[in-house]
This record gives C-alpha cells, structure tokens and sequence, in this order.
DNA sequence: GCGCTCCGTGACGGTTTTGTTACGGAACCC
DNA sequence: GGGTTCCGTAACAAAACCGTCACGGAGCGC
C-alpha cells in the first residue's frame, strides 16, 4: 500500500505535518510550495498521488488539477485537494476540476490517510469487467473469453490476467517488476524472466489471430502493447 | 460492478460532475434534466440505478421516485438522491418515496462510488418465474421441470438451483464462491470443492441430452455456461 | 567487428487445479 | 421406522499450468 505522493501545500508547516504523517505511514513523500514545483515534479517521476492544497499561491490548485487532467500522462493519477473548513463553493470546483476527493482542514491524520487508502485503492485493481477491443482483438472480462473475428484464442490464467492488464493499459512501457507487481501480484517471490516466459505463451496463443505482434519488446524496459504495431 | 446509472440532474455543472466521476469509475451514464426526460429514458432502456436530485424543476424529485415505485417494470430499480445538506426533512421524504439512500451535496467521490456499490451489491440478482431456453435445453422455475426435446432431466434440488443460476447468467463466469453465494445462500459453510461435485452431478444428468457440454470449466476462475460450447 | 547484455525459445519437473468416485450422515416421505 | 434421496466431504487420478533453466541468437555500445 505504500505509495509516492506529491504534497502541493505552501505553507510550510502544514506541509511538514503532512509529510511526517504520511512518511509515518509508510509512503513516499515528494514535495512542491506552488503548482510550477509541482507540475516539474511531475514531469519527472509521476507520483501515484496529489495532495493538492487549494489555496496556492500563483496558479490556483484548480487551474492545476485541470491542466493534470488534460495531459494523457498525468489524467489518471489521483487527487486529493484540501481546503478551509466551510468553502462550499471550492469543493464544488474542486470535484469539477477532476479531484478525486477532499480533505478539509484542519484534518485529522486518521481521515486522511483513510481517503488515501481509499483512493489508491479504487485505483488499484483498475482492470474493469468491461470488455476492451485493441486492434481487433477482443477480451472480455466477465465471460473470461479472448478472441477476434469469430476465432476464439485458448488461454491459460496467468496468459489472461497478462493480456488484460495489457490491453488495459495500451501504449505503455512496462517493467517486468511492475507486470510481476500487477498480473502476479505484490509480493510475489519470483524471478522476472518468469515474465518473458509468459509473454512467449500470450505470443504463441494469439499466433492464431495473428495478434502475436501486438506485444512489442522494449529492448532494457520492458513490454509494450501497441495496436500500431499491428502495421 | 460496472452498471448503467441514470443521472437526474438539471444543474449542468453537477450533472457534468456526476458523469465525469461515475465514468471513471466504469460506469455507464446517462442523464436527464428533469423527471420527463427522466421517465423517457427509464421506459427505453431500464437503468441498474438512479441517481436522482431532490430539488428538480417540474415534477420533484420525490414524486418521481413515487411513479417510478408504482411502475412494475422500474419498482426494483434503486434511487439514490442527492440532497442539499441539511435537508434532513428531505431526507425523510425521500426515504419514504422509496429512495434507497441518499447523498449530500457537496459529496465526496469516494462517498458517492461506495454507496452506489453498496446499493448494487444490496440488490439481489434475484431469478425470475420465466422459463429460459438455451441451446435447446430449457428450465422451467415454475413447474421445476428441464429437459429438451421432450427428453425429461431430472435433477436434485440443489443442481436445480445451480442450473437455473447458470442459465439465468449464462456465458459470464462464476467463481465457485460466487455459486456458493448465489446457489447455496449468502452466508452458508461449505467447501468450495463442493461446487465442483455438484457441477459434475448436474453435467452427468445433462448427458442424456448432450447438454453436458454447455457448462465449461474456466480453469482458475469458475464455471461458465455457454451455448457456444454445443458446437 | 567484438564483447557484452538482453531476449526468445524449448524442455522439464513439480505444483496446483479439477474430475471423478465412494461413503457416511441428514432430511424426507410414507 | 424403514427406505430412499440428497448432500457435503474426503481421497485419489488426471490434466493443466507454472516457474526455472539452459542455450543460442539478436541487439547495442564502442
């Protein structure tokens, strides 16, 4: 459950106090006094949570929740925004501008990091029940079924859970650790080639369909589905 | 857990701020300004859930969730209403009209997803009277009766029970805790490999009429009942 | 072009999951 | 109360699946 969170509060003692509190619990803590420190901090190393306070000075916390918002990178990470007691008003804009959740202060420490909990977790097992098509080929979730055009594609558990993390997650790099982290499981005592062994499986089941070469090989990072390697 | 939620809201802000959240929580939205269109929409396509403000133009809140209680088609169908805060006389109403909970606006996000998931989950997916047929095999809650053409099935209780559930499901996978919970009863004591012994019992009586083969094992996850395994 | 690292691949042994049968007891019906 | 049906569990067998290794080839930096 540990996670890096970015902390954007500017005033320095309830920075700290938010920090001491989160580090206590386990997690990471990167911090920024204004949106354009946090907005770099982003750019770098994408947290998996924004504190967000919302009374910053320069760009207001809501400009930068939208600006987050739009970018295809930063769209998905969390935020949790503070604010004074009793702004109605900012919670409403708050929530419009894409936040996930709000803190009012003074917080206690207990509620916070349950809405972190909370939110890191809905987060989590983002993998839906809905079905995903990526070019052309199709897997559904709550029938357990993978196929394109009519051909069914036979699939172990391990070879499935891989795929659908996957296609759910298109376009992307990812590490072995991080597949052994999602389709494995967290705390899993196994080696990482282990993943290139399945990645081989999921490749020579999906030969069938021909949708082999939708799982690119990042030579040094990782693995990548990509539909425009479909070309 | 992904449902179709309809949103009734006529403020455009909070509608806009309704979806945003439910579709990034997986959910399927849709919405209405006002209790007509409301209705419009319930009689086409029947919502799993209506997220319905209390202090609508036109028709209130609560007399549409009155109708929408009178109707045989829309009786199940849960409401949750959004309420101002502190409206506790609303509250009240609205809980006698039938809503099944109610959120308070501003609300969290977090507040929001869990009492829709806690209304999902409440609402048993009960099995209806009608009579199902699929790949020629058909079941008959009323008359407790299966078979195909005109070849009778006879089955126990239980394997009754759990066909039914299949086929009432079909092509969805089940894991053996989901039967458990839905076959067996909610909070009953029984091993899982359980599951498996009965499945076998009832694909044995289904193979006087080679039905046996609709019901597929999903190795890892459960057990699927299928019309396309009869090819 | 050389050496190094990284990746693809086939095979293998062990483990997990599922199929199947048998059995004792509970519930039920006359 | 005798007989029958049904149920849950245990136990064994079969099948599917998993993780690891070893080898060889491909890619990359220099």
């Amino acid at each position: 459950m540990a996670a890096n969170i970015l902390v954007v509060e500017d005033e320095p003692a309830i920075q700290e106090l938010l920090a001491v509190n989160l580090e206590h619990a386990g997690h990471h803590v990167l911090r920024a006094k204004d949106a354009e420190q946090a907005a770099s901090l982003v750019r770098h190393a994408l947290p998996d949570l924004i504190l967000l306070d919302w009374m910053l000075p320069g760009q207001s916390g809501a400009g930068f929740a939208r600006t987050l918002r739009q970018d295809e990178r930063t769209k998905q990470v969390p935020i949790i925004m503070l604010t004074a007691r009793g702004q109605e008003q900012d919670k409403i804009a708050g929530l419009e501008a894409g936040a996930d959740d709000y803190v009012t202060k003074p917080f206690s420490p207990r509620e916070l990091l349950a809405r972190i909990k909370a939110v890191l977790r809905r987060r989590a097992p983002q993998l839906t029940d809905e079905p995903i098509e990526i070019g052309g080929l199709r897997l559904d979730p709550s029938t357990h079924r993978v196929g394109a055009g009519g051909m069914p594609v036979e699939l172990g558990p391990t070879e499935f859970r891989l795929l659908h993390f996957l296609m759910a997650h298109p376009e992307r790099v990812h590490s072995r650790a991080q597949l052994l982290d999602h389709v494995w499981g967290d705390h899993v005592f196994v080696e990482e080639r282990t993943v290139d062994v399945h990645i081989r499986r999921l490749r020579k089941a999906l030969e069938a369909t021909r949708h082999d070469r939708l799982i690119e090989t990042v030579r040094g990072s990782g693995y990548r589905l990509s539909a425009a390697a479909l070309v």
